[in-house]
RNA sequence: GCUCGGUUCGUCUAACGGUUAGGACGGGAGAUUCUCAUUCUCCAAAUAAGAGUUCGAUUCUCUUACUGAGUACCA
C-alpha cells in the first residue's frame, strides 16, 4: 500500500432514487479528505444495475452536490483523465478482468439459474439452514469446477445464461486495516462465492466494478458507509486476486445516521413520519412519492454541511460553526467517530439559526422583496433591507421573514384576539389617545422620539407598559416584534398615527 | 440464526490510563425588555453491567446485555 502517491477518493453512488443525507455526509466526508490533503475528488455514477435505475436520479445527484458547494475535480460531468465516469458507458471493461480471475483461478463460471439458487435456499431454510453458496457447496453446482472444459464452452455458446463467481478461499484469516476502526480479521470461511459478473445484462456488479473502476482510476482512499464493511474482506481479496495488493486503496467506513426516534438507520421514509427532510432538495420521481428537501425549506447549504459535517465527525475542539474553508482545514478520519450518529431536526435549525444570523441583510433584503411582491406588497429594496436588520435575530429561515416584517409594510387587517383582550381595555385606551396628541406634536418619529416620550410617562407617572402594549396592537395588531418605536420610525409618522386611529374608532375596549 | 462493528448526559460529542468527566442542542429557573424573540446567568442530566490487568481505568482485556450493519445475478 503505497503512501505516498496523489490522494484521490471518490463518491460512487449509485442512481436508484434522490440521495439522502447519509450520502451527501459521504460525499462531504470524501471531499474534505481530499481537499485536506491537497487531492481530488471524483464523481463516479455506479448504474450498474438495470433494474433500480431511476431516470433523472443522476442528475439529482449532481445538483444536490452543486448545492452544497462540493465540487467535483472529475466525474460524470466535467470528463477527467479517466473518462467515462459511469459505470454502464464503461460496461466493455469489466468482461476483461473478470475473465482474467477465472483464468488464474480466482473465479468460475456458475449456471445455476435464480429460480434453481432460490430453490435451494428454501430448502435450507425449511431445514433451519441458511443457503451460502460456498466451499461447501459449488462443487455440487453447475459451475466450471466441475463441468468439463468443452461442457462449459458449449454452455456459454449456446447461449446458457452464466455468471462469474469470486471463489472464496477455505479457512483462510483476512487481516483488514480500516482507518476508523482500526485492525479487522475475519475467517474466509464464514464468507460466499459473490457474483462478479452476469452475463444477464453483461454487467459486472457492485463488487467487481468497483475494485476495477478504483484501480484504473487510482483511488488512494475509499471513504464509505458502514454498510460496505462486511464486503471488505471480499475487496481485499480481490485487490489481491488481481495482483493490486501494492496500489490497493486504504479504508475508511463511516458510521450509519440513526432515525431521530426509534431504531435503524435513517431511511428515506423518515422524512415524512417525522415531518423533517432527509433531502438535500426536493425530489420530484416520475413515480412514487415526492419528497422534501432541505433547499426549498429554507435551509443555506452552508448550515446543513456544516451540521452534516458534526454528525460523525469532531475536530476535539469546541468550535461548532465552521466555514467549507475551515472544515477542509480541520478535517482529518481519525476524528470521525465509530459509532451510529442520531440525526437531530433541533440541531439542524439551530445550526441554520447561526447562520441566519450571519447573513447578509441585503441578501435576505432581496429575498424579503420577493416573497412581499408575490403577497402584492410593494416596497423597495431598501426598505425591505431595513425590514430584515429589524428583524433578523427573531428568524431561523429565511421564509420567516415575511411573517414577522408583514406589517411593517401594510397595516394589520386584523387584531390578535388574545392581544386585545389583554390589552385593550378602557384605561389603556385613554393611555392611547394620550400617547397620539404626543405623537402628532413631533414632527417626525426618531430615535429621540422613544427617550421623550418614555421621559414623559415618567414625569407624569404613566403605566409604560401598558400604554406602549396598547400602541403595539395598534400599530402591529399582535403582541410580539422588535422595539415598537422602532417600527414606528420605520413606518413613519403618519401612518402611525393612521393606525393608532383605526384602532381606536374601529375596536371597542373589553 | 451466523458474521463483523458499536456502546460517555434524552441527542451530537470531548477527555494521547491520572479532570470536580468538558462543550453544544433540547429541557428547567432567573435577569434584561413596551410585547415576543434574541441575549446573558444559573440548574438538572452520562462513562450499559460484571469480572480482570494496573498504584490508578471512560480509556486496555474478557464475559454478558443492548444496539447497528451485512447475510442477492442491489448498490
Amino acid at each position: 500500500m503505497a503512501d505516498n502517491r496523489r490522494v484521490r477518493v471518490r463518491f460512487a453512488p449509485s442512481p436508484t432514487g434522490a440521495l439522502h443525507i447519509g450520502g451527501v455526509r459521504t460525499a462531504l466526508y470524501n471531499y474534505l479528505f481530499a481537499r485536506h490533503n491537497g487531492g481530488d475528488f471524483i464523481l463516479r455514477i455506479e448504474d450498474t444495475d438495470s433494474q433500480r435505475f431511476v431516470p433523472g436520479a443522476e442528475a439529482y445527484i449532481i445538483e444536490s452536490l452543486k448545492w452544497c458547494g462540493i465540487k467535483t475535480d472529475e466525474g460524470v460531468e466535467q470528463g477527467g483523465p479517466h473518462a467515462p465516469y459511469r459505470q454502464s458507458e464503461r460496461k466493455e471493461i469489466y468482461l476483461k478482468y473478470a475473465l482474467q480471475l477465472v483464468e488464474n483461478g480466482s473465479a468460475y463460471y456458475a449456471f445455476d439459474s435464480a429460480d434453481e439458487l432460490n430453490a435451494l435456499r428454501k430448502e435450507y431454510e425449511a431445514e433451519g439452514k441458511t443457503f451460502a453458496y460456498n466451499y461447501e457447496v459449488r462443487e455440487k453446482l453447475q459451475t466450471s469446477l466441475n463441468l468439463s472444459a468443452e461442457e462449459v464452452k458449449a454452455r456459454i455458446d449456446r447461449g446458457d445464461q452464466w455468471v462469474i463467481r469470486f471463489k472464496m478461499p477455505e479457512n483462510e484469516d483476512v487481516e483488514m486495516d480500516d482507518i476508523i476502526r482500526g485492525h479487522i480479521s475475519i475467517n474466509s470461511s464464514t464468507l460466499d462465492d459473490k457474483v462478479l459478473y452476469k452475463s444477464a445484462d453483461q454487467l459486472p456488479t457492485y463488487h467487481l466494478a468497483n475494485i476495477v473502476d478504483d484501480h484504473l482510476m487510482e483511488i488512494s482512499h475509499v471513504i464509505r458507509g458502514e454498510e460496505w464493511l462486511p464486503s471488505l474482506p471480499l475487496h481485499y481479496l480481490l485487490y489481491r486476486a488481481f495482483g493490486w495488493t501494492d496500489t490497493q486503496p486504504q479504508f475508511a467506513h463511516l458510521p450509519l445516521l440513526l432515525k431521530p426516534q426509534g431504531q435503524g438507520k435513517l431511511s428515506k421514509r423518515d422524512g415524512d413520519k417525522f415531518g423533517f427532510p432527509v433531502f438535500p432538495l426536493d425530489w420530484h420521481p416520475e413515480e412514487g412519492e415526492p419528497a422534501k428537501g432541505y433547499r426549498e425549506e429554507g435551509y443555506f447549504p452552508q448550515a446543513f454541511i456544516n451540521m452534516l459535517a458534526l454528525l460523525g465527525w469532531n475536530p476535539g475542539t469546541e468550535q461548532e460553526i465552521f466555514s467549507m474553508d475551515e472544515l477542509i482545514e480541520a478535517f482529518s478520519l481519525e476524528k470521525v467517530s465509530k459509532s451510529g450518529a442520531r440525526f437531530s431536526p433541533d440541531k439542524a435549525k439551530w445550526f441554520n439559526q447561526q447562520y441566519m444570523k450571519k447573513a447578509d441583510d441585503a441578501a435576505l433584503g432581496k429575498q424579503l422583496l420577493d416573497m412581499l411582491a408575490k403577497e402584492g406588497i410593494d416596497t423597495t429594496e431598501e426598505r425591505a433591507t431595513k425590514a430584515v436588520s429589524l428583524i433578523k435575530e427573531r428568524a431561523t429561515f429565511p421564509c420567516d421573514l415575511l411573517p414577522l416584517t408583514r406589517y411593517f409594510f401594510v397595516a394589520p387587517d386584523k387584531y390578535d384576539e388574545k392581544s386585545v383582550q389583554k390589552v385593550w381595555k378602557a384605561d389603556n385606551k385613554v393611555l392611547l389617545e394620550k400617547l397620539r396628541e404626543k405623537l402628532v406634536a413631533e414632527p417626525q418619529i426618531t430615535e429621540a422620539t422613544e427617550h421623550k416620550v418614555h421621559e414623559w410617562i415618567l414625569s407624569e407617572q404613566l403605566s409604560m407598559g401598558q400604554m406602549m402594549n396598547a400602541f403595539r396592537l395598534a400599530v402591529l395588531g399582535i403582541s410580539q416584534g422588535p422595539s415598537i418605536f422602532a417600527i414606528a420610525e420605520f413606518i413613519g409618522k403618519d401612518e402611525t398615527i393612521k393606525r393608532i386611529d383605526t384602532l381606536l374608532n374601529t375596536v371597542p375596549v373589553k
